[in-house]
DNA sequence: TACTCTACCGACCGATCGGTAGGTAGTCTC
DNA sequence: GAGACTACCTACCGATCGGTCGGTAGAGTA
């Protein structure tokens, strides 16, 4: 018996190939996933996935770009727009661990744990935009010291700490456990104010 | 000409096997990280390196449980003998930070990057002792809470916040630069029991 | 119907991997 | 000096990998 091969158009395939890998990378991580699991997962072979895409590591960087995009379109373009740098912490670091424990584990995922596979060029376009979301975090932390709401705390490691307590939640929060999403933001939040302003929110 | 072979006693090769199989998970992975490019960086040839050791995951096996010796001897029995909570998790803080900042760095990050790589009862063994470190940190917390000295925190999220910004200290840091290890552990721990805190300390 | 476009496949390639069998040459013991 | 021990090497194996080549079949167009 013939296995039925299923035709799609372009779209379609960019979006189930883009989906499945970031799956199946994140499950067995960058190197150990090969690319006959890819295919065979989207329901091609090895040679019909290379008619998609280019190489096994612009796969990887596809998949760190849609996830850095969602991340801006979800959380950056709409706190930007927050005046009072309090607020916009507060919006930031809950649209952050929300991205990251409901919308799109796998791809962020990927993000944090894949990072030096990528080399050269990729690397670079996905760290540029990284830093750029450090020296968003540090600002907003500078504007409230000169405020005198926070303490006078280092920009730098204030931001490398918060990132640190949210890029973590990927190695022990489950979804559906005894915590819920909002919960958790609301306790870190509470957690990292709580340990930069000068006085409890 | 022929190169001359050094021949070391069963020690002497079993600690330079580690440290240096150790710095090449580090730089290329450990998945990336051949045998061969261990065997040469030791002076051995693969075969002489499998004199040594049983494969490849025993040998990450023996990093990681190295790296667990060291933080639990350097840090944990040290601070368990303290009383006065607040100040056991102080220094569990600083000294936790300083071994991932200056004791032996190349062993934590493959601690913490690789811990998928390992399965089955290797992975377990690690893991057991990667949860006893976190039941002692939230007991911690649970003591300062019950004392009164802390907020209400869930000492869970507390825990893995905690560990979360440590932990990522990996992926920033860079010894040598602006920052120096004590002053970054003193930060951290005023931003962390700020944020548990029911008074700044 | 004939031509084109494109999504896809079967078969294959060279490279590299973790690991091993069997031998060799120093060293230690008596 | 004989024998045992052990640290190590040369040469090799089967498996798997990322990637490619030369097609093929079905849908769209004229």
């Amino acid at each position: 018996m013939k296995k039925k091969r299923i035709r799609r158009d372009r779209a379609t395939r960019q979006a189930q190939i883009l989906e499945t890998a970031a799956r199946i990378f994140c499950e067995k991580g960058f190197d150990k996933a090969s690319m006959e699991n890819i295919a065979s997962a989207t329901g091609l072979t090895k040679a019909g996935l290379y008619h998609h895409i280019g190489s096994k590591e612009e796969l990887l960087y596809a998949i760190m770009a849609y996830g850095m995009d969602l991340f801006e379109n979800r959380v950056l373009r709409k706190v930007r727009k927050i005046r009072d740098p309090l607020e916009r912490l507060r919006a930031t670091i809950h649209g952050h661990v929300l991205v990251v424990t409901r919308d799109r584990p796998k791809e962020v995922t990927v993000i944090l744990h894949e990072s030096n596979a990528l080399k050269g060029a990729w690397k670079e376009k996905i760290d540029v935009r990284k830093r750029r979301y450090i020296h968003f975090l540090e600002s907003t932390v500078r504007e409230l010291t000169r405020a005198g709401v926070a303490r006078d705390v280092d920009p730098a490691v204030a931001a490398f700490a918060l990132l640190g307590m949210i890029n973590w939640i990927y190695q022990w929060y489950r979804p559906g456990g005894r915590l819920g999403d909002t919960q958790l933001a609301d306790a870190l939040t509470e957690v990292f104010l709580g340990g930069i302003l000068k006085q409890p929110a």
